[in-house]
DNA sequence: TTGTAAGCGTTATCAA
DNA sequence: TTGATAACGCTTACAA
C-alpha cells in the first residue's frame, strides 16, 4: 500500500510537507505542491482512513444504520441521504445493527441517522451524551444531541379515515404493526379517535395485530374471513400488510373495493399498481432532511428540535363510494 | 471516549493483557480475563475499529458497493450478503461508488463486492494486484484477486424467446439497456440468436435503447406507437423498462397482451403484481453466494472461477397464446 | 501469566 | 516554506 511516505520520498520532502498539501494548507509552496500531487496521481495514493481518523479523531463520514430488507422505501431514504451527503463533501457508510453500535464508537464516522428500532433508545442516549451528533428517523429522543425526524402520521391518519366515514364506510377492521412503534401508535389513534367523533363503534374482535409485513396482512385477512360478519374498510397501517390483506381477498374470491375497501401507509412501489389507497411519505426528501441536520449538527450549529414532515392521502381504486 | 488504556487502568494490569483477552488469546490467567470483560462491560468500552485496523493491517469488515437506488431488488441482495456475513462473524458496510475506492485502499475493509458499473475494471484491477480479494457482480474480470458472480442471461432468455415464438409471435420489439453492459449484451444476443434460428426477422428500427430505468421504457412505448405498425410483443431487457412500456400503452389504450405482449427481466416485486411475464433472478442467493465467495478468499482459499447463477422463466398474463 | 515497547499512517506542534 | 517528532488506540514480539 502505498503511504504519505512513499510519496514524501519520491517527492524529496517531508511526510509533514505532503500532509500539508493534502489537506489544503497554505503553508507550501506552489511549486512544491503542483508537484507532490502529481506525484500522488501517478502512485495513486489514498489516504489511509484508518490512521487519519485514529490521529485526527474527526471523521467526514457519516453512517447510515438500517436492517428491514422488505421495505424497497429505504431505498429512496438512502438515496436523499447520499444526494445531500455527497453535495457537502461528505461519506456515507450504510450498516445494519449488527455493527452499528461499534462504528459509532470508533471515530471513523463524525454522526449517524439511525432507522433500525433495534437499536435502543438507551443505547443511543449514552452515545450521544459522548458528544455524538445523532439524528433519528421515526421516533422522538429528547437528548440534546439527538435529532428526531418523524413522520406526521396522525393528521393524514385522520383526514383518510373521516375521508372514508364522508365516502358511507361505518363497520371498520384495522390491522395493526408493532404495538410499541410510535408510528403505529399514532396511526391507530387517529383511526379511533375519528370513529370516536363520529359515534362509529368499534370492537377489539377487529383488531389484528400484525408486524408491518405482508404476510401478517395476509394472515389477518384470513382471520377475518372466517368470522360472521366481515367489515366494509379494512384500514391497515402499514401498505405491506394492506397488500398481503388484498392478495388473501382475491385468493378466496372477495371483491375490493366492492365486498371489502382497503387501505394503506407508506405509498409503496406496489401500492400504485395495485390500485392501493394509501398516505404518501416523501421518503427520498426525509433522508435529505435527515443528512441536512446531522451534518449541520457535526457542523456545530446544534438544532434538536424533533422535525416533523407530513404526508398525503392518495385516493385510489381500493376504496369507493358506498351506496 | 473509553480506550483500552482505561480499562488496564481500571483494572490493574498492562494494555497488553487487556488486548489478549479481547482477542480471545489463551495466556491469560482465567480470574484475570473474567475482571477484565466485566470492566469492559461496566464502562461500555468498544475497540477503535480505526486503532485496530492499523495496527493489525487486518479487517473482518467487508464492504458492498452500489449505486441505483432504483432497483428495490438489490435489497435482496444485500439481505443475503448481510446474512452470510453475519453468520461467520464479519462485519458489513455498504457505501456508493463516490466513497468506494477510499473505503478499499484504507484498511478498513478486507475485501469488496463490487455492483456499481462505474466502478472502473482497471481500477478493480489495479486494487485486487494489491492483493485485496474483490467479488464484482455481473460481470466477468480476468484477474487472480477477482472473483466474478454472473447471472446466466443467455439460456434463459433463449428459452423465453422460444417459448414466445411458440405461443405464435412473429413481429417483435426489443428495449435494449445500457450498449455496454455484459447482461444486456447476452440478453439481446440471445434474442437475435432464437430469432434468427425461427428465420424471423428483425429489422434495427424495431431496436430502442433504454438505459434499464422505468422512464426509458415509457418512452420508447410511446415511440413505438407513432410507427406505422406496432410490434406483436415488446421484449424488454429488464422489468423497469418493461413495466414503463405497459404504463405507456395502458396511458394510450393498447391492451396488453390482447394488442402487444410484453416481457421483461429480473422478476422485481412489482413484475408480480402487474403480471408480467419475466425472468426471476436469485438475488438473496446471489448475494449470499457472493458473500461467500469473497470471505473464503479473505481467508485464504484461492478461487476466481467465474461463477454462474441461473435464472427461471415465469409466465404471467402480459403474454398470452397467439391465435 | 503478565508487562514493556515499538510501530501501523496520519496530523499537529514547534523549530529550523 | 519546510522538516523532525510526538501522539492517536491498538497489536505483537519479546522480556520479565
Amino acid at each position: 500500500m502505498v503511504g504519505i511516505k512513499d510519496i514524501a520520498k519520491a517527492a524529496g520532502v517531508s511526510v509533514s510537507t505532503v500532509s500539508n498539501v493534502l489537506n489544503g494548507k497554505k503553508n507550501v509552496g506552489e511549486e512544491t505542491r503542483e508537484r507532490i500531487l502529481n506525484i500522488c496521481k501517478e502512485m495513486s495514493y489514498y489516504p489511509n482512513t484508518a490512521g487519519k481518523a485514529l490521529k485526527s479523531g474527526k471523521s467526514n463520514t457519516i453512517l447510515f444504520n438500517f436492517s428491514d430488507f422488505d421495505r424497497s422505501f429505504y431505498l429512496k431514504i438512502i438515496n436523499g441521504i447520499s444526494d445531500y451527503v455527497n453535495d457537502n463533501e461528505f461519506d456515507l457508510i450504510i450498516c445494519t445493527e449488527k455493527s452499528c453500535e461499534k462504528y459509532m464508537r470508533s471515530n471513523l464516522t463524525g454522526g449517524s441517522i439511525i432507522l433500525d428500532k433495534k437499536m435502543k433508545d438507551e443505547v443511543l442516549i449514552k452515545i450521544a451524551s459522548e458528544h455524538y451528533p445523532i439524528v433519528v428517523l421515526d421516533r422522538v429522543i429528547d437528548n440534546p444531541y439527538i435529532k428526531s425526524v418523524v413522520v406526521n402520521n396522525y393528521d393524514p391518519m385522520r383526514e383518510m379515515i373521516q375521508g372514508l366515514v364522508d365516502r358511507g364506510y361505518r363497520h371498520f377492521g384495522f390491522v395493526g404493526g408493532p404495538e410499541q412503534t410510535a408510528d403505529n401508535k399514532e396511526r391507530y389513534k387517529a383511526f379511533r379517535d375519528v370513529l370516536e367523533e363520529n359515534n362509529i363503534s368499534f370492537q377489539q374482535k377487529s383488531y389484528f395485530a400484525g408486524d408491518y409485513r405482508e404476510k401478517s396482512g395476509y394472515t389477518a385477512a384470513k382471520i377475518l374471513l372466517l368470522s360472521q360478519e366481515i367489515p366494509d374498510c379494512l384500514v391497515c397501517a402499514n401498505d405491506n400488510m394492506a397488500i398481503g390483506a388484498m392478495k388473501a381477498f382475491r385468493d378466496n374470491g372477495i371483491r375490493v373495493p366492492e365486498d371489502i375497501a382497503v387501505t394503506g401507509f407508506d405509498n409503496c412501489d406496489l401500492a400504485e399498481a395495485m390500485e392501493l389507497t394509501t398516505v404518501s411519505i416523501p421518503n427520498y426528501e426525509r433522508g435529505y432532511i435527515a443528512a441536512r441536520y446531522l451534518i449541520e449538527n457535526i457542523r456545530g450549529k446544534r438544532n434538536v428540535e424533533p422535525f416533523k414532515i407530513s404526508a398525503k392521502i392518495k385516493w385510489r381504486g381500493s376504496v369507493a363510494v358506498k351506496k
